[in-house]
DNA sequence: CGAAAAATTTAGACTAATCTAAAAATTTAT
DNA sequence: ATAAATTTTTAGATTAGTCTAAATTTTTCG
């Protein structure tokens, strides 16, 4: 269907234009490490093929048909990530290399396969989305607890990675899904995280705070 | 390292290698399915990368440096396909060809954690010897009960898919490691075998007998 | 506003992997 | 043993993805 190249130029474009809205050159260049050059040769290309909307001079943003390419990509890397860190037991910080190569074996027997095999994920190690078969993905305004600000009064809502030690950890801190927690300092040496939770304040590191996906209260 | 077509090379010259000795420009191509042409190409670029032995209008083989990246080509082959058949429940006739994309995926560290997370399988799915990190390959004289001729006497050594249902039909019939057995008939239609085992006459499926891995008694 | 800076595209070239057609070498078979 | 058939190699061309350098367009700001 698409070339490896082509392939990680639309996840890109996709995830750039999650915070973008629409994508340039420059900014595409510089994520997949080529020159612009380069990019406005692919993007003549990928536009021939009605993945993307294109005008010169002016960005370009996914196509209906080039998103739904973009998500299944997406869907493989972040399917590859939970089996890593899971099953393999790799690091969050180590999984997403590996999950670039892997990605790009395109088979969807395999892709459903995985998907069950790991119990039909939503979220990969990150805490990241895992879109589903049909390319849906799970939205719930759920944000990591590392990424709230000093103040946020937030409810756990998910755990992004469910392995035994992190989920040892929780029990023995007594952190359960639903407990009300509020974000009092964060260190700026190693980042990590004073919570008052059930009325006492424990600390938590950036790793532990990065898998907890909370809803934010408003404050 | 070596690009996934250096490493399609590299992988169809073992195998080729292992029954002639020798490969040809001919066989080679057809194996490949591309051109005499493309392949002498190749192979003066291998040549000169010293992974081969090569004198024009001769064969060629691999030389030691190019048999070492050989097997570790075949063990990522062979390992991803004892996860498949093993973990994903494909069956031993679909594993080779997303194991043909999952190969390619060269990361040290990938492969021996999926070698340990499937305990350290000596066999694949079609009972082919998987080798270890070292580039070692178990040896062991043995073939498929399925590949025997009629009127063959073996021993069953071992298993090479250690699932369930697989061993529960053994039991069923009890055929165990150390079993002594005898092939009476093959079906010209589907392949059913007959064997003598246990003093008693059974008949067990192709597929099964692929999965049987024996040492044959001289006759 | 309009000139300088920045971003983008075009032009022309390179490499890896492939092809077809023709030439060269080897093997086969009378 | 030599002519025919086969195999292999060479020559020249093509495609995808990349680059640098130059040209063009857009943006910024004095």
């Amino acid at each position: 269907m698409f070339s490896h190249t082509e392939e990680n130029y639309l996840k890109t474009i996709y995830h750039l234009q999650l915070d973008t809205g629409t994508v340039t050159t420059n900014a595409l260049a510089q994520q997949l490490n080529t020159k612009p050059a380069t990019v406005t040769d692919m993007m003549k290309k990928l536009h021939a093929k009605n993945l993307l909307h294109y005008t010169p001079y002016y960005g370009f943003s996914l196509s209906n048909e080039g998103k739904k390419a973009a998500l299944f990509i997406v869907r493989r890397h972040r399917l590859w990530e939970a089996f890593l860190a899971e099953k393999l037991a790799f690091s969050p910080e180590e999984v997403h290399e590996i999950a670039e190569e892997l990605e790009h074996v395109r088979h969807a027997k395999l892709v459903e396969r995985l998907d069950a095999f790991l119990g039909y994920p939503q979220f990969d190690p990150h805490g990241d989305p895992i879109p589903d078969k049909k390319g849906k993905v799970p939205q719930s305004q759920l944000t990591n607890l590392g990424d709230l600000p000093i103040g946020a009064v937030a409810v756990l809502q998910a755990v992004a990675q469910q392995t035994k030690p992190l989920l040892a950890q929780l029990s023995a801190k007594k952190i359960a899904i639903g407990s009300q927690l509020e974000v009092r300092s964060r260190s700026p040496f190693d980042q990590m995280l004073e919570i008052k939770i059930n009325n006492k304040i424990i600390s938590i590191s950036a790793q532990l705070a990065s898998h907890l996906l909370v809803k934010k209260q408003p404050s």
